[in-house]
DNA sequence: AACTGTCGCGAAG
DNA sequence: CTTCGCGACAGTT
């Protein structure tokens, strides 16, 4: 069945489902309330047992220490979601770690004008960090938007050793 | 029909 | 040169 994975990464918390060996959802939040509010009451009974899972953690232990880690080969569930989306998430998954690219940048290589589209597909990425939408700013070099709240983008660009003006902000 | 995690242009300071 | 407002854009609910 599902399995599940919590844990504290310096300010914030995050949090993971898997199911056979897949991972179903990934949440970063500010606190563990949000966490359960996001990933479901199981989680506050429920510890990550599954091999799976305690690689996952071992990797972003690594990650939150500043390590360059590869979260390519994790399968994920992408049941349900429409293939506009999952393009998105492809070409995200593309960008290497400690680089950025725009909104308009993935939304060209769809051959598609519809930028704010693309924000949209990110907006709904079940997989933070795992799929890393926090590398997409906007074509100024000005932060952009995410949904789990800025600063946790902030931090992930800084734990990348990414230097924008907008990290300072 | 209304909403976006956008972009680029034109006008104004 | 910088900032601001606004319309166009395309995919989702």
């Amino acid at each position: 069945m599902h399995d599940f994975l919590k844990l504290k990464l310096s300010p914030y918390w995050i949090g993971a489902v898997s199911e056979k060996g897949r991972l179903v959802k990934v949440s970063v939040c500010y606190s563990q309330k949000d966490l359960y509010r996001s990933l479901g009451a199981a989680l506050k009974e429920q510890t990550g047992s599954s091999s799976f899972l305690k690689r996952l953690k071992q990797d972003l232990l690594s990650y939150w220490q500043g390590e360059r880690v590869d979260f390519t080969n994790y399968s994920l569930k992408l049941d349900g979601y429409s293939p506009f989306q999952r393009k998105v998430w492809k070409l995200t998954q593309e960008i290497p770690d400690g680089e950025v690219r725009s909104y308009k940048w993935i939304a060209k290589r769809l051959r598609s004008k519809g930028y704010r589209a693309v924000g949209q597909a990110l907006a709904h990425n079940p997989f933070p960090l795992i799929i890393p939408c926090h590398r997409v700013i906007r074509e100024d070099k000005s932060l952009g938007g995410f949904s789990a709240g800025l600063d946790i983008k902030r931090k992930l660009l800084q734990i990348e050793g990414i230097s924008l003006a907008c990290l300072y902000e």
